[in-house]
RNA sequence: GGAACCAUAGCUCAGUUGGUUAGAGCGCUACGUUGACAUCGUAGAGGUCGGCAGUUCGAAUCUGCCUGGUUCCA
């Protein structure tokens, strides 16, 4: 392409549009099962309610990364993207729509709700997909999957079923979380505790037939109405006399038994409890205990219940205040104290969590828990980083059974049936019509349609997430079909830490229980994404930049990038914008690279870009070299899930070594000359190499330039090229090392410039006096490198010099550097130079001396260890010499 | 209250089995633009590795304590 074509700075947008359809049009990313080895990831379903942040940003770009490279190592790679229905969050919006059109949920149907449930989702439900192709994600959009979708639904129902008849789920009153706001139970998992400043009420109860009061301290007074007992410590001094007795709760003038629980610390507030079973957990089990009576207040809402006598139809909050006004009213309030407590609130609303007794659907877990904890501590499922480990494994011996029914409709709809009023009178069934089969099977009666009801409740999302690994593949209805075969287990999940309880503890149980196998062999956990000041992102704060708007303005590429240089693994990761300029700037800087090339090229001319390198070439040999040693390193950090550490391996390598090195010596010798065709062909097949090596961090811009350095066919694609393997025998590490020492005399030189405050091109004589013969001859062969690098009028290279006076000179690894100044140099400052060098290695010397001084160091150092410091010794001492023979001369 | 993780340059972080007077990027300073790229180049400054003690011939790295921070669980 002629160079008028190519502007100066590359321009992101019209390539990646360009792109993601080109691969989209030829089906790249559609995966079928074959006879080659699967790589399988399932995304993590963004809510159907999701827009895109840069949380997902982060997560996808990983995904991204890790899909795009198995492709290209040749695996049958599949990416399987989706939603998840989120049924308190989408029913939340749902309800805020239908509000704003003056429609309540409650004068709907259930059907009818749904019905615009579903044009909610049919309108909104596809949005973060749509965004996570500006981000190029892979994923294999024929394979889409949405949780309330007909095959998904119906495998959580026969999960559900399953796994009632295994004993597993089980119905029954418990205390359970309540969210007032969404009028619903939640799991444990759902609740967030914060620490908040509140006031502890010390109130007063008098005791029944007696003069005496007792004291209690609570946060919550308004549950006082619903107290049905005090308790005290048994071996409490203070209230031994008081136990069996009755104590009056204030207001409601009930009496209520004063009993004894070694549950109580003596020492804690009053060491005097009110219990209120109905409303709290550990209460609820003294009130099992000592069989007490259970008082509801609350009514779904929050409200105060019928079942009090004051304050019914007040909101809890309205209730306390109107408590602690009764109470002073009373004289019973003794005193009020400020304390940090713990408060859950609901993980989707917000909403002061109420522990609530009622009559929920459970999920036992003590068995699922087994073989999840077993095959993560001893590696089966690898964690990276191994450090969630610690947290996965103390929850899972900590786990309680699970909450999984929800008081909402959108949702998969509990399959339990009911024909009468006993808590045992139902029962579970895909359809109506099994349900009356079985009822009569059950009772011996005769039901009919009408007669049975089905619950009205739906099950938790997360119990449909669960299933997400097997029930994208249909293994759950259909567990021996070709696919869930062929693509289960699947290799790598990558998510974040925050729902590893919620999500991938749970996706693990599912695997053993209905795969008898993992679901996936590697956890990556991602960082949270914060703000400089460590603010972790979030909608309300607004300190989350717009991801689209971003891509928008530094590209895809460019986004991916800074994401990944700020993302070490595992790590929370601050993020900074000046990360993603710096992603944009790399990408320009491919850009121009290819720019240049694409200048030296003739109109007409066919190029054949080629790996075949001249072995005579010192930069060709070398940069090779380095080509390779870049696979073999990333190839480990790939392993071990280092993608920030691979990302800079490879940045270096193209801006560093290509750019700034094997570019340069490249360039003709004289000004304005062109790059000779055979030269042209070998920096073209190197930076195909490096497109490839680049392309899963930057899928467009490595795509834009490998379809521009040649005409491709669609089966050439970058995107499904071949990974370069790595090859042992394209290190050479004497030319290497050979061109290593060439950089050190070129940047020798140029520091002598810098210092001297010498033009870049004013023409200096250098002289190079090497160690020996053979390193001249060495250097000699390749000093076209150092003169294509630096202005020389003449260079002298050889074992034989003798020192010019006045020259400015340099010592690196034993062999010298003069660049006679006669005029030129600034004394002052070049002893200034030598001085400073000298000061350097003297100190280094010092520590040196002061090992190989110890003899206890000698004697108990490896002798490799040992040798390596004698090694730097006479090193040292040599350059120190060189040096100061270089210092008398100014003297 | 229990537990885990972290503390390295102005900032964000590497530093893998203990063995270079500690590395990168950004930022900073100086110089540089008559065609690849100023979204750039060259050079440079900058750290007693949170503190104290210990193990060791040798500690950023291992152990203990302290301080500060983050997260998870209750």
């Amino acid at each position: 392409m002629a160079q008028q074509d190519i502007p100066k700075h590359y321009n992101p947008t019209e390539a990646e549009d360009k792109w993601y359809s080109y691969w989209e049009k030829h089906r790249y990313f559609h995966s079928e099962p074959d006879e080659r080895e699967a790589y399988t990831v399932v995304i993590p379903p963004p809510n159907v309610t999701g827009v895109l942040h840069m949380g997902h940003i982060l997560n996808n770009t990983i995904q991204d990364i890790l899909v795009r490279r198995a492709r290209m190592l040749g695996k049958n790679a599949c990416w399987v993207p989706g939603t998840d229905h989120a049924s308190i969050a989408t029913e939340a919006k749902v309800v805020q729509r239908l509000r704003k059109k003056g429609i309540k949920k409650s004068d709907l149907s259930r059907e009818d709700f749904l019905k615009h449930a579903w044009d909610w989702t049919d309108e909104y439900g596809g949005i973060i997909l749509q965004q996570l192709r500006k981000l190029g994600a892979s994923c294999d959009w024929e394979r889409t999957r949405f949780t309330l979708e007909e095959e998904l639904y119906e495998s959580v129902i026969n999960v559900f079923i399953d796994l009632h008849e295994k004993g597993k789920v089980y119905r029954g009153k418990r205390m359970i979380n309540w969210d007032p706001e969404a009028k619903t139970a939640l799991s444990d998992e759902e609740v967030i505790y914060k620490d908040v400043q509140s006031k502890l009420y010390h109130v007063s109860y008098a005791v029944a037939d007696s003069d005496e009061t007792v004291t209690i301290a609570t946060t919550r007074p308004e549950t006082i109405l619903a107290d049905t007992a005090i308790c005290v410590h048994p071996d409490d001094k203070r209230y031994q006399h008081l136990i069996g007795k009755k104590a009056i709760v204030p207001l409601e003038n009930r009496e209520i038994p004063i009993i004894a629980d070694e549950y109580v610390e003596m020492d804690f507030g009053t060491g005097c409890l009110k219990v209120t079973p109905a409303h709290d957990v550990n209460d609820y089990e003294l009130g099992q205990k000592h069989d007490l009576a259970i008082i509801d207040m609350l009514n779904a809402d929050g409200t105060v219940s019928e079942e009090v006598n004051h304050f019914i139809g007040k909101d809890r909050f309205e209730a306390r205040k109107l408590m602690v006004k009764a109470l002073e009213e009373s004289e019973q309030l003794v005193k009020t104290e400020d304390i940090a407590n713990s408060v859950g609130y609901s993980e989707r609303t917000d909403a002061v969590i109420e522990p609530r007794l009622s009559l929920q659907w459970f999920l036992k877990m003590d068995e699922l828990a087994k073989p999840a904890l077993e095959n993560v501590m001893n590696d089966e499922i690898r964690f990276h980083p191994a450090k969630f480990k610690n947290s996965y494994q103390n929850w899972m011996e900590n786990i309680r059974d699970w909450c999984i029914s929800r008081q909402l409709w959108w949702g998969h709809r509990i399959p339990a049936w009911y024909y009468g009023e006993n808590p045992d009178d139902y029962v579970i069934a895909k359809t109506l019509e099994e349900a009356i089969t079985a009822a009569n099977e059950k009772t011996g009666k005769n039901w009919t349609e009408n007669d049975l009801k089905q619950d009205e409740d739906v099950l938790d999302t997360w119990f449909s997430s669960w299933l997400w690994p097997i029930s994208v593949f249909n293994g759950i209805n259909e567990p021996d079909n070709k696919e869930v075969r062929y693509y289960y287990p699947t290799n790598d999940l990558v998510t974040a830490p925050e729902i590893m309880f919620f999500w991938v503890a749970r996706m693990i149980m599912a695997g053993y229980e209905y795969r008898s196998e993992l679901p996936f062999k590697n956890v990556y956990y991602t960082g949270i994404v914060r703000d400089k000041q460590r603010r972790k992102m979030s909608k309300s704060l607004g300190n989350s930049p717009d991801p689209l708007k971003m891509i928008a303005e530094f590209g895809a590429d460019g986004v991916r990038v800074g994401m990944l240089f700020s993302a070490p693994a595992g790590n929370d990761l601050l993020f900074d914008e000046s990360m993603v300029e710096q992603g944009r700037n790399f990408a320009n800087k491919i850009w121009n690279a290819y720019r240049f090339l694409s200048m030296n090229m003739e109109d007409g001319v066919e190029y054949a870009p080629t790996t075949e390198i001249d072995s005579e070439n010192l930069a060709d040999v070398w940069m090779q070299t380095r080509l390779h040693e870049t696979l073999r390193d990333i190839e480990d950090d790939f392993e071990k899930f280092r993608l920030s550490d691979a990302l800079q391996k490879v940045y270096s390598l193209v801006w560093d070594d290509f750019c700034d090195w094997y570019i340069e010596l490249c360039k003709p010798e004289e000004r304005g000359g062109k790059i000779s065709k055979e030269k042209l062909e070998r920096a073209l097949g190197f930076f195909e190499e490096l497109m490839k090596l680049l392309h899963p961090f930057m899928p467009f811009i490595t795509e834009e330039i490998w379809q521009r350095i040649q005409q491709r066919s669609e089966k050439e694609a970058l995107v499904i090229t071949s990974w370069t393997a790595f090859d042992e025998q394209k290190i050479n590490p004497e030319q290497r090392a050979l061109f290593q020492k060439m950089q050190l005399l070129i940047a020798a030189s140029r520091n002598i410039r810098a210092e001297m405050n010498l033009s870049p091109n004013a023409e200096l004589q250098v002289l190079i006096k090497t160690q020996n013969t053979e390193e001249a001859d060495a250097i000699s062969s390749q000093q076209w490198v150092f003169r294509r690098l630096q202005t020389v009028s003449e260079l002298q290279i050889s074992s034989d010099l003798s020192k010019p006076k006045m020259a400015a000179s340099s010592v690196v690894q034993g062999t010298e550097l003069y660049i006679p100044l006669e005029g030129l140099i600034d004394t002052e400052k070049e002893i200034a130079r030598i001085e400073k060098e000298i000061q350097r290695l003297e100190g280094f010397l010092k520590s040196i001396n002061g090992k190989l001084n110890n003899e206890r160091f000698v004697a108990n150092a490896p002798d490799e260890v040992v040798a390596k410091e004698r090694k730097k010794k006479s090193d040292t001492e040599n350059t120190l010499e060189k040096l100061r023979e270089n210092l008398k001369s100014f003297k």
